[in-house]
DNA sequence: CTGTTAGCGCCTTCAG
DNA sequence: CTGAAGGCGCTAACAG
């Protein structure tokens, strides 16, 4: 590995130079610059990022954190944002948090350690007071998916009491009065909010919201299934069935099925989230879009502009609304 | 942030001796060892990656290279890499190719120069003599997927041409004779091994293998839809269709049932690869497992074991075998 | 426009 | 067992 030193040796300038025609900030003359890439391309020189780094103090990479590194709703994360920041020269690096506390925390702790210019985190762990120490610190971080009280210029979030709210209205306008519905675990937010914006849909359409119509689940394909199953035997009544996310209505039409119920004709279903493969599911899930694209483009541009001093003409939005993305699981009573 | 200097001043220690009980390597007295953590602990030290990485010359990264950061496909890979080697307390920076030929080059130059201490790539789009170069470099390297002359050592892949002959010879076991093949871009290897397995199980079992019942897909969804119409418009007779991976598939599957042919009633499908949601699709999907979360598995043992001097009682595989996943999508003709 | 000179924060011999 | 000192490869004033 050729270092800058043998460079300026080979260009015959001093190394100082050679880091000018890198970093292209100051000007130097046409003979000089040639003569340094030359030598640069003969060596085969390749400037040390972390040597850059250390003495720039600047890593140009930001740190980012999610749940995991698989499934499509952080397959769609990780891509946007990478693709929004390369644009800009910037880097990911990217962590897996695994929706643990102590998890999360070493992951931060890590992109910390590695000097990211600043942290994109899709945290659900982690305790409010942790994040809103964090954002204080000189480290520049957002924060996705979550709502923090007091640092809602570095949130971006979707409004998933309006996406419950949504999902609802679309089955109530259907003409469904007896509807089940199968939650998230309700410690979670976005779960909650979802359930809350399901019962005032219910509530303002005069339908009573019973708790029993309910069933806890945990966003797994697995948990959509049992509460199918839990369902379909408590409340045979039912007649359409809402998922707080797609994984949990794909394993819900599984059950349904294998129970002899045909979708949506016998029983209508709705997710949320509108991943990838609700689209390849048969029939095609009836959904509500959750813009995890564009909140990863935002906080993106968020870092772009706060951190890095791109120019960029988009404004900058913190709250997304989701929308009802019909397809073939949800048909009339 | 607090630098290991101001540590050993609050610790009344020399700056070496900090470094010691940081590293642990070398002995240091009890009392000393108290003094420096405590010490850390007040000042909520942490160390500085970077220069660590810059003076020990060693960044306990290693660098991951995908085609995409999203899919399910990609997603089980990283997740499996990520996990393995985070258990040895090193670290997976991940960057895309999209299986462009300068990108995956770029991304590989970004990858050095964050001076990963090793290197696994899934590289689709780079040239043979550039992964030779690489490997006889000094850094690490292995290779994904992909079977590289001269480099067997480096590489770890899946037999495609036995999975290509495993899922024709599936359908022929059923009594197919009439078989269609959507394939992949064939100028990829991966795709033509499997299509060259697919052929020789039907001259094997005494079948004509008509060129023009296959149709040449891009591994995408939408090319599954065109292949079924193309295959089903020119060649009615066909009872059964096997494609290359699992999007195809799907898309196939689709376009069938949209021009009323039921599954596998009408017409058996297979896939390749088994990602996640096969088994969401309806009828759940007969397909070829692609055991890529072992490939990814192998190689970062690989890296513990020659990059890292980790013991690992586990042998190390080079050559993995896929299987049948027999589900509903295949049926006796 | 170009060279000189300090560091960036840490590891690692080498003495003691 | 501990301290001193040099250096990892590069950037960023500061002179010239």
């Amino acid at each position: 590995m050729a270092t800058i030193y043998e460079v300026s040796e080979a260009a015959g300038v001093s190394l100082a130079t050679v880091s000018r025609v890198m970093n292209g900030n100051t000007k130097v003359s046409d003979r000089t610059r040639k003569k340094v890439e030359t030598a640069m391309a003969e060596l085969g020189y390749q400037p040390n990022a972390i040597a850059q780094s250390l003495a720039s103090n600047r890593t140009n990479s930001v740190g980012l954190l999610v749940s995991e590194l698989h499934g499509s709703y952080f397959g769609d994360l990780m891509s946007t944002v990478e693709q929004a920041l390369k644009q800009y020269g910037k880097h990911v690096i990217i962590t897996a948090g695994h929706v643990d506390e102590k998890r999360e925390h070493d992951a931060i702790e890590f992109l910390k350690s590695r000097r990211c210019d600043a942290l994109i985190l899709h945290a659900e762990a982690v305790s409010d007071e942790y994040l809103t120490t964090l954002c204080k610190s000189d480290l520049p971080v957002v924060v996705i998916n979550r709502k923090v009280d007091g640092l809602d210029d570095h949130c971006f979030v979707v409004d998933n009491e309006k996406g419950g709210y949504l999902a609802a209205q679309a089955a109530i306008q259907q003409g469904h009065k007896e509807i089940g519905y199968i939650s998230g675990p309700k410690f979670k937010k976005d779960a909650s909010d979802r359930l809350a914006g399901h019962r005032r849909a219910l509530t303002e359409a005069g339908i009573e919201a019973k708790d029993d119509h309910i069933f806890e689940g945990d966003f797994h394909e697995s948990s959509g299934q049992e509460g199918m199953h839990y369902l379909k035997q408590h409340f045979p009544d039912i007649t359409a069935l809402i998922c707080a996310n797609d994984e949990m209505a794909s394993g819900a039409m599984t059950a349904a099925r294998e129970a002899g119920l045909e979708i949506p004709q016998h029983l209508s279903i709705v997710g949320f989230d509108n991943v990838l493969f609700s689209r390849y599911l048969y029939p095609k899930l009836t959904t509500i879009n959750n813009p995890i694209q564009s909140l990863g483009e935002m906080a993106a541009r968020w870092v772009l502009k706060n951190v890095y001093d791109t120019k960029i003409n988009h404004a900058i939005e913190h709250l997304f609304v989701p929308e009802v993305v019909e397809r073939h699981s949800l048909s009339k009573r």
